[in-house]
DNA sequence: CTCCTGATGTCAGAAACTGACATGGATTTA
DNA sequence: TAAATCCATGTCAGTTTCTGACATCAGGAG
């Protein structure tokens, strides 16, 4: 037999989220944490760094298959178009482990405590920054690869406050495509003429769509 | 005679950056901070509302600055460009009021502690949120705010870290434009050739100014 | 069986932060 | 001018987060 419970992270974790529902984030000390899922403070903090880590265990794992997704686009796709399609793949792959309600629930504790909106913030920084680096493998170079992943990041924000916010029940990934769309034609808006932003004469002009 | 020291909240804020300087960050308390400042502890945090805070002082400032500059940019440019403009300026007035051994000194006490990553990054997403409100102000709709916003969020940061860590002393403003082009060149990539965008959903298409 | 490993517990303590109340020049008011 | 009161600061006690050091003890390896 086991000499513990099993899954001591797992149960830090859930009991941490009913906590939080149940009498808010700052009202919930650690030491009630650990003490629901039968552990001992100094255990929750073996497991997470600090209180708001307990609410971000997937970060790593959203990563890498972002990650992975823009290292497997096709080859002639441009460096926007990679991190959308891997974004896109990624939200699917996310709303088949969880439902909106678990979804939503996390999206309400975050958007009501800064501190925790600081670590969903640093967690999208790190991810822009895989993105950047995956970029590079590809070829792109660093201002470009850089502002690809943030415009990816921008997009993912849209994205997922659409569909958290939304009445009607959609898709997440479904989100992503259009939103790409509106980025484009707000970047084309207002772009210079001409391919080389300076004086040089109106030649072959990007096709302008519409 | 004035019964304390003038600006005790100026003084606070130059002896943080000192004592980080010195011993670095965490191996400073706030009581140190305070002591050096003529102040006790409690008095600190009457001024700033924890630790980290001490050294985002000036972004009210800056958020005032660029969404005025939003707002008072020309009525015929796009989003995006109305958004770069207000935050060429704002560098530009940046550039006079601290030096870049300042900003030098705060970033790589910003890069090397992922706390004080947070709090940048919470204030630039304020500062982007700020700049959505502008825009909708201009009429741009809400998702096309949001967008531009976060892109000019992206072209900020680049062009920043350009600057910081140019050999060759350089404008910060100066940054700004090259930074927008070349996220405007990443986003027409691959772009979709024709009006339909290979028949996803029927998007509201604005027609392209210019 | 013995040794060792590794997850957990126990304990003490530093540091960040907060609420309540005190202090005493400065400023306003009677 | 004397009194009232204002308010930036100090003092103090307390909670919570987070860390280091060491103890415990079932189970697997030898």
């Amino acid at each position: 037999m086991a000499r513990w419970e099993p899954d001591a992270r797992g149960r830090l974790e859930q009991a941490a989220l009913e906590l939080f529902r149940e009498r808010g984030y700052d009202r919930t000390t650690v030491e009630d944490i650990a003490r629901r899922a039968g552990l001992t403070e100094r255990t929750f903090f073996r497991y997470f760094a600090d209180k708001r880590e307990v609410l971000f265990s997937g970060a790593k794992e959203l990563e890498q298959r972002i990650v992975e997704g823009v290292a497997g686009a096709p080859v002639q796709a441009g460096p926007l178009a990679a991190v959308a399609s891997a974004i896109e793949a990624a939200c699917a792959h996310l709303e088949e482990r969880r439902d909106i309600e678990y979804a939503r629930a996390r999206y309400d504790l975050i958007v009501r405590h800064p501190e925790l909106q600081e670590r969903e913030l640093i967690k999208l920084a790190a991810l822009a920054a895989a993105i950047t680096g995956a970029l590079r493998e590809r070829g792109v170079e660093e201002a470009a690869a850089a502002l690809a992943a943030e415009a990816g990041m921008a997009i993912f924000r849209v994205a997922f406050e659409r569909w958290i916010t939304a009445k009607k029940p959609q898709s997440l990934a479904a989100q992503v495509r259009p939103t790409l769309a509106t980025l484009r034609a707000v970047a084309a808006q207002g772009e210079p003429a001409s391919e080389s932003e300076r004086g040089s004469p109106p030649g072959k002009r990007k096709p302008n769509r519409r």
